[in-house]
DNA sequence: GCCGTTTTCGGCCCGACTGTTTTCAGTCG
């Protein structure tokens, strides 16, 4: 069983949460949790780091210590040190303190009073109503921690972004019914443009805050008020979804802003700058000797620690604070700079609209350019096209090229790799297209060695052009296949091939670090929608977020190319 | 346990909210 990021991740925090429960030095606690962040921060895989034998010192919060248990997991595939805490007395009590509510103190105290140590006996207890006995506890905390037990099992995790944009929306528009509401914006993860948000964080500026929060905790889809007080509350919305409401005055409304933003790892490598300038940043402002210096914006919270305006996107602590000092940023791709779309699908197999229909829809979005590439053969659910039917396609593609101005029509196809990495139609027919894309949808849990062996044969075909959706995902459903992406890529650029960056939002595949990883490889990226419909078009824009969020600026992407020029990129030979 | 342009020791974020012990400890972000 290889080891990823994410065992390594597990353990720190587990180690943290059990070292906690020892009452052990408080900052050796966040030490561990600190290591933990920093692994899931990185835009690449920490394995990649021990197994090239790398100085893991060097990352932000892993001294000699933390980069031996690093190694030691790497290696065995778990820790000792952690298998020691578990043994001690009390070592199974961390799953306790996923309960939201119950920390250290109270998960002893439970332990102690009433020998509880799983979540089953937790909730025996509080059925029981054994809970309100213990001292510390009263009728509310157990009622909570049934109320929470109950959604630990409900809970999916993460919320997709798409799914989090439309119960946010309608939700923001109530808030502006609230008179004196002077700002108000999503900040946290969503504001980021990440691919799921654990909650949603809203930030505001109202007259009187107070009457925003109750104005808030009275919206029709609010199932639950966790915590309401002057100046945020917190509600679980029916669907699940956790929302902060922040009020913050206005002179402080850049500091919230950042503050809430993040990513925590992005502000605490700004806060660091500050410190050096003798500043103090909270959430309140910048501080010099207890005077505000500055807080209405964003652009003057940089200012003051001599950095320009980083957008939400790059604010992971990836290196963005490096390359702006350096003045390095990128100039980062925006939806404008797209010019055409490389990758969709019409009522010929699994699409539903015509091909004319789409082209006037990508008109209107002023595109220079479409490819319509339906599936091949093999995927029989969408009725593929075989060599036969996708020839009199072509034919009519020629036809509406003909008839339609001010848009050029890309024949294509969305070919299928087979299970040997062969493709689902012949190469006689390939060489006829503008555009061929080759795809898995079949097979994905071949053996990681396997399916990249697999998908280099088809991007060696000297007719393929573009990799599409290369890992497979569906956010939420499907993990991505195992495949040595740095290989993949490799084989990619040395062919003059591209991959792609499914626009589709619960794929968004190539995720932001693979496209970071493409970008400094100097392999280019087609932004696609991969639509199935005219309104699918738009999904591009989830694309445009991703990609800026993996650092990529319009020449990093072949789509933002005029038409003569992507011909080139096309064309192979 | 980490870190260092106050560098090998001594500091590491702290303000808001909840519930309960009613004056504050515990938790969270």
């Amino acid at each position: 069983m290889p080891v990823h990021s994410t065992d390594i991740e597990e353990i720190f925090k587990e180690v943290a949460d059990l070292l906690e429960l020892q009452d052990a030095n408080p900052f050796r606690v966040r030490a561990y949790r600190n290591a933990a962040r920093t692994i899931a921060s990185l835009p690449y895989s920490i394995i990649d780091l021990v197994e090239n034998d790398k100085d893991l010192t060097e990352l932000p919060g892993i001294g000699e210590d933390l980069a031996d248990k690093i190694r030691e997991i790497c290696k065995t595939g778990t820790l000792k040190f952690l298998k020691k805490l578990e043994n001690e007395e009390g070592g199974s009590l961390h799953e306790l303190m996923g309960i939201p509510g119950l920390g250290p103190k109270k998960v002893k105290a439970l332990h102690q009073t009433l020998g509880i140590e799983t979540l089953q006996e937790l909730d025996e207890a509080a059925q029981q109503g054994k809970i309100g006995t213990v001292e510390g506890f009263g009728e509310k905390s157990e009622a909570n921690i049934l109320k929470e037990l109950k959604r630990l099992k409900e809970r999916s995790g993460r919320t997709p972004y798409p799914v989090a944009l439309q119960l946010a929306e309608p939700l923001i528009k109530y808030l502006k019914q609230q008179q004196g509401l002077k700002q108000i914006k999503i900040a946290g993860s969503f504001r980021r443009c990440r691919e799921t948000v654990g909650d949603l964080d809203i930030l505001a500026s109202c007259k009187r805050g107070t009457d925003l929060i109750t104005h808030f905790v009275h919206y029709d889809e609010v199932d639950d008020i966790i915590s309401k007080g002057k100046t945020r509350s917190t509600v679980i919305l029916k669907s699940g979804l956790q929302v902060d409401l922040r009020v913050i005055p206005a002179v402080s409304w850049g500091a919230g802003l950042f503050y809430f933003t993040g990513s925590k790892a992005h502000n605490i490598a700004v806060r660091k700058l500050a410190l050096k300038r003798g500043l103090k940043i909270n959430e309140y402002g910048v501080f010099k000797n207890d005077k505000r210096i500055a807080g209405k914006s964003e652009e003057e919270m940089y200012a003051q620690v001599g950095l320009p305006y980083i957008v939400p996107e790059l604010r992971e602590n990836r290196g963005e604070i490096k390359a702006v000092a350096e003045g390095k940023l990128p100039a980062l791709i925006t939806l404008d700079d797209i010019r055409g779309d490389l990758h969709m699908h019409t009522k010929k197999s699994d699409g539903h609209h015509t091909i004319s229909q789409m082209a006037q829809a990508a008109l209107e979005r002023g595109y220079e350019y479409i490819a319509i590439t339906e599936h091949s053969q093999h995927v029989r659910v969408a009725r593929g096209l075989d060599a036969k039917a996708l020839e009199k396609h072509m034919e009519e593609i020629d036809t509406i090229n003909n008839q339609i101005d001010g848009i050029e029509i890309l024949k294509g196809v969305e070919v299928d790799i087979l299970e040997d990495g062969s493709l689902d139609l012949p190469d006689t027919i390939l060489k006829e297209l503008d555009i061929v894309i080759c795809a898995v949808h079949y097979l994905f849990d071949l053996p990681e060695e396997e399916q990249t062996r697999r998908i280099i044969r088809a991007l060696e075909n000297p007719f393929v052009n573009i990799l599409a959706h290369p890992t497979g995902r569906l956010i939420g459903e499907r993990d991505p296949y195992p495949i040595d992406m740095k290989e993949v890529m490799k084989t990619a650029k040395g062919n003059n091939c591209f991959l792609e960056l499914n626009s589709y939002p619960y794929r968004l595949d190539l995720n932001d670090t693979y496209c970071k990883m493409a970008k400094e490889m100097g392999l280019k990226i087609a932004i696609n929608s991969d639509a199935h419909s005219t309104d699918g078009l738009h999904n591009l824009s989830f694309g445009i977020q991703q990609a800026r969020r993996g650092w990529l600026e319009a020449d990093d992407v072949i789509n933002t190319q005029d038409h003569d020029n992507l011909k080139r990129l096309l064309n192979k030979n």
